[in-house]
DNA sequence: ACCTGAACACCGTTCAAGT
DNA sequence: ACCTGAACACCGTTCAAGT
């Protein structure tokens, strides 16, 4: 990352990452290591000189895709409905989560443990969630005594399930009655 | 099984389960096969002659716990209230997927594949519940849009959900949040 | 400073050899 | 009819030896 980093090694990175993507792509999130280092024409230990664990790895893959979810979040928060933002904005969490198979798995796992390397990025993720739930709880459109927490849950559990399905719309569908169940009602 | 089944080959098979249970208890559904059979003092050929796959392995755990949440189904048929009778059913189911660790995954998997070893018990079991819908659908207190595979990746979703967090009631708590967005509404 | 790959301790699964 | 465990093809992870 540094400008002193040296050049080969700067190479490497770039390889592992790229070969990451494939075999992410093809055996999702738990593929091989060993394959990945393979595929990037690396020996195995360089690729654990460069990510020291699966997770560190998988950081430097989503990235971009939880800056996307965060700017997004930032958007939506300036969008007129409050309700219709935070359900949008769950729709592409579950979206993203569906980007490789296991990652709402990966995502969640890292939500629980503070030491995972991709506990971080997920963190603010779902801060960035946070802004948009406090919002629609404040406009009255979704119940008050529901956590940030278990929304994100709820979403990651029905993109999870979702993975397990032919029904490609499947998590929409869950999510979007869902989504009637976590509205606010006034009788 | 049957009652020409050699003793010895009998008592390998006892011991498999209780040594099964043991370890899956410990270290969830994909626990090693390999220490399965350490635990019960029997080769790893044995283990694979009495159960060709982990998942008829688990069949075979799980057995009384499917006939126990299929009578329940049945006796909740007769409960007064139709859309009560389903949510107390499916609260039944996520606690039976918490017994064990990946449980909810394997049921889910189970379900998607037709070959699978554990398919015709939880194929069974969706059905059971199949019957709890319908009725609480004809009643008018469950949303007739909704299908029976909707609701039971739905139920296990959020129990799979349940299994990484701390907070114990989560599952009870988001299937109640769910709840709340199956029902039929009149406006 | 970085790279390599052998080495270690595990897997799941099969199958020839035994009783 | 059933049991055994070596054998095979894989893992994840570490670390001495190299450049």
């Amino acid at each position: 990352m540094s400008q002193t980093t040296r050049a080969d090694a700067r190479k490497n990175r770039d390889l592992l990452l790229a070969a990451a993507r494939e075999a992410v792509a093809e055996h999702g999130t738990d593929a091989s290591l060993r394959d990945i280092a393979r595929r990037a024409s690396v020996g195995i230990g360089t690729l654990y000189r460069h990510f020291p664990t699966r997770e560190a790895l998988l950081e430097a893959l989503l990235n971009a895709n939880f800056d996307v979810l965060h700017a997004r979040a930032d958007s939506l928060l300036a969008s007129p409905d409050p309700g219709d933002a935070l359900m949008t904005w769950l729709g592409e969490l579950a979206a993203g989560a569906a980007t490789y198979q296991g990652l709402p798995e990966s995502i969640m796992n890292a939500l629980a443990d503070e030491e995972s390397g991709l506990h971080a990025s997920c963190a603010q993720m779902r801060s960035a969630g946070g802004r948009l739930l406090e919002r629609a709880q404040q406009a009255g459109s979704i119940r008050s005594d529901v956590t940030l927490s278990e929304v994100i849950a709820l979403t990651l559990g029905l993109a999870w399930a979702a993975e397990r399905s032919e029904a490609s719309d499947l998590a929409a569908r869950l999510l979007s009655t869902a989504m009637y169940g976590l509205a606010a009602r006034d009788h």
